[in-house]
DNA sequence: CAACGAGGCACAATATATTGTATAATAGGG
DNA sequence: CCCTATTATACAATATATTGTGCCTCGTTG
């Protein structure tokens, strides 16, 4: 692996080990040219998750188009970005341990309201009232999708 | 590394090939008991990046925190949400890069400033006239940083 | 539709990583 | 301020990954 300071092609490992998880490898190496040291970690290739919209299309997950529409419904709340990070964090995970391959847009609306709803009622309810235009709240998700390409 | 699947605690590598840039190593693994096979990456860790702020605190610099702040500068305005992140990214990107150790708020609202004023300049001088109420520009940044603690 | 690039697969020879054990340093929690 | 968890470091014996070559497939592109 090339040196993250000289740029020198080849590195060894000093120290492999696993990390508690199990699910990574944490590596110790050294440059061979400049001795310089670092840390990788060897990880499951994040696949994308695609997110199959109301039209039909397909696009794959963004989890900055949920925080984006929360900072929104968010402002002058008591939800901090943190907690509005937590939200989209918690929903990736549970969109990439389900394992399902097909990901409609309908349900990651669902559960970001789900969440929401536990963590400001007034959030939860502007959200519903400035969405209110749309046909239903799942076309929510599909607004945010649309957001990409304003 | 532990099977993704059946939560096998050991696999072996099949193929290991360096990336393009040398920047990673991508290695074929087969569960040593489902013999399922997926794809990992071995990347340079990604370390905190630390923010001083203008009270001399130090914060771990957190790109959703431009992201936020962006959303609403420009906010029917003609810039997309990859635009946006295509900001903050450059900015983490040019903060890793200049591995300098101390970074100070005032240069991230300065690098915001910056990139801003060439996607659009409506959306630049909102985001200066919104924050007018700051002594300063870079104050700004340190409102973004207090934003986690609303 | 042909060309191209990327990724998946296989094989074999060689070089290198892994693992246990142990000590020290550091950061975070109580 | 101490205890604990995590990371860095070292060493040695053993097991495993790496690398070149070549072929196939799939998706993108001109």
């Amino acid at each position: 692996m090339k040196c993250m300071y000289c740029g020198c092609e080849d590195s060894k490992v000093m120290d492999s080990r696993a990390t508690i998880e199990t699910n990574a490898i944490r590596r110790r190496r050294e440059c061979l040219k400049c001795g310089k040291r670092w840390t990788t970690y060897e990880t499951v290739e994040n696949t994308p998750i695609l997110v199959i919209k109301k039209n039909g299309s397909i696009q794959p997950f963004n989890k900055n188009k949920i925080i984006s529409g929360l900072i929104k419904a968010c402002e002058k709340r008591p939800v901090s970005l943190t907690q509005i990070e937590d939200i989209a964090n918690d929903i990736e995970k549970e969109l990439r341990d389900s394992l399902t391959q097909e990901i409609r847009s309908i349900k990651i609306g669902d559960m970001v309201m789900e969440r929401l709803k536990q963590y400001d009622e007034v959030s939860y309810i502007r959200f519903a009232s400035v969405y209110r235009q749309f046909k239903d709240v799942s076309s929510f998700i599909d607004f945010l999708s649309d957001f990409n390409e304003n």
